[in-house]
DNA sequence: CGGAATCCTCTTCGATACTG
DNA sequence: CAGTATCGAAGAGGATTCCG
């Protein structure tokens, strides 16, 4: 209830006051790919203890960052839900996942893995150039969880949950799906490794590759580079 | 020296766990306008304490993310400048930026004030498709300190210093120039009232007009809007 | 000036235990 | 499942001192 401030008149500076503390961002993160339960947070934010989560919830939700709801029947959970103005934190949730992608290698021993925090990093990393305009949907299915990604114009939208009709199924693990977000592996690579297996028609997977294009090449050559490796296998 | 990590496989974690912790952003935003010696960073961080500056200031460079320098002769000064690496911040703390300019209203009494920090909240405020590959040099002076801004492309440099050769010179104080980033205030608006002053030809001007244009209007109406109500002065 | 080091107080964190 | 209560440990903040 202290409210720690950094009292400066910036813009930087308050925003960090609201989500600067620790954990904060991590749990806007948590809840970018839809609401959660108190136990699925703490799920996601290990080390967090309940205290701490009840805490940062609360404050959040004096801020105007998220919102208690309970989900309509028959789940009739309570859960955590983002705000317009706590989802308007993506591109800032998503500046930080580009950034840390650069440092993040192979993952430590200790560290853990969760799906969800894959598909943050591959919405990341979309060239979004690559679609123009066009709308397309895929459905990822990630070391059995499911989310899907709707690519509009210049925006992309990736919550937890299957598509209704998506255009491709990709399929994978989470690793190696951090790989191509980072970079250092394009989806091409991967379906040739069979460590990805995808679903859809010839057309929409072309799109998809070049959306998750690797950063080296540049747009157009890429695509039609992945789509001759492809159809190489 | 402790290195309290989130030990989560997501790029997300990973970048909070190296600029996640209270005053490194900061730090890095106080960087972004170029180096700046030990003393310059207390001033701009007050309440942050020697011994807590340097081991932040440790901290970030053992990552890579700033390194020590000697300015070169007159000056032959200590300081601290951001690597590629560091620079490569500037999105995120553009986005926080942004975001904090929604809740940013009139100062508090309790809160400092400082020029360069307008400036950041300029940057991130910049509509940059309105200058469509041109470039195009600004000098700002603010509450008696310069800075330059470059635009081209897509692409702002904001640096402390006069421009060597500006198109224009746009001369305010901090909480006008805040209220412009912020929206409350068209550039336009702020001349009329006087509370801005600019020095240079009508076409950099307009253009000027345009790149800082209130997110309310679109782009090209906006610029021939504000053109007028310069002229109508 | 440009730090590093120490001391002391206070706040925040993290972990566990406990309750509706 | 969704929290509240509690307590030791770690970190922050402020002042002051010392060194190069």
């Amino acid at each position: 209830m202290s409210r720690r401030t950094y009292d400066q008149y910036c813009a930087v500076a308050r925003a960090l006051d609201v989500v600067g503390e620790r954990w904060t961002l991590l749990l806007v993160r948590e809840l970018l790919t839809g609401p959660k339960r108190f136990k699925d947070l703490l799920d996601g934010l290990s080390g967090i203890g309940t205290s701490l989560l009840t805490a940062r919830l609360k404050d959040l939700e004096g801020n105007g960052i998220l919102r208690r709801t309970t989900l309509p029947p028959p789940a009739g959970s309570k859960v955590y839900e983002l705000t317009d103005l706590g989802r308007s934190l993506e591109p800032v949730v998503i500046a930080l996942s580009r950034w840390g992608l650069k440092l993040l290698e192979a993952p430590r021993p200790e560290e853990e893995t969760r799906a969800a925090w894959a598909m943050v990093a591959l919405q990341s990393s979309l060239k979004l150039e690559a679609v123009r305009g066009r709308k397309e949907t895929y459905e990822f299915r990630v070391d059995g969880e499911s989310f899907h990604v709707q690519v509009e114009g210049d925006e992309a939208e990736v919550r937890q949950g299957s598509a209704v009709d998506p255009d491709l199924i990709i399929s994978g693990d989470t690793e190696t799906l951090l790989s191509v977000a980072a970079g250092r592996l394009t989806l091409a690579e991967a379906i040739e490794a069979g460590a990805i297996a995808t679903e859809g028609d010839r057309g929409s997977l072309a799109r998809c590759l070049a959306v998750l294009g690797s950063p080296g090449r540049d747009g157009g050559k890429s695509v039609r580079e992945d789509i001759r490796a492809q159809q190489a296998r």
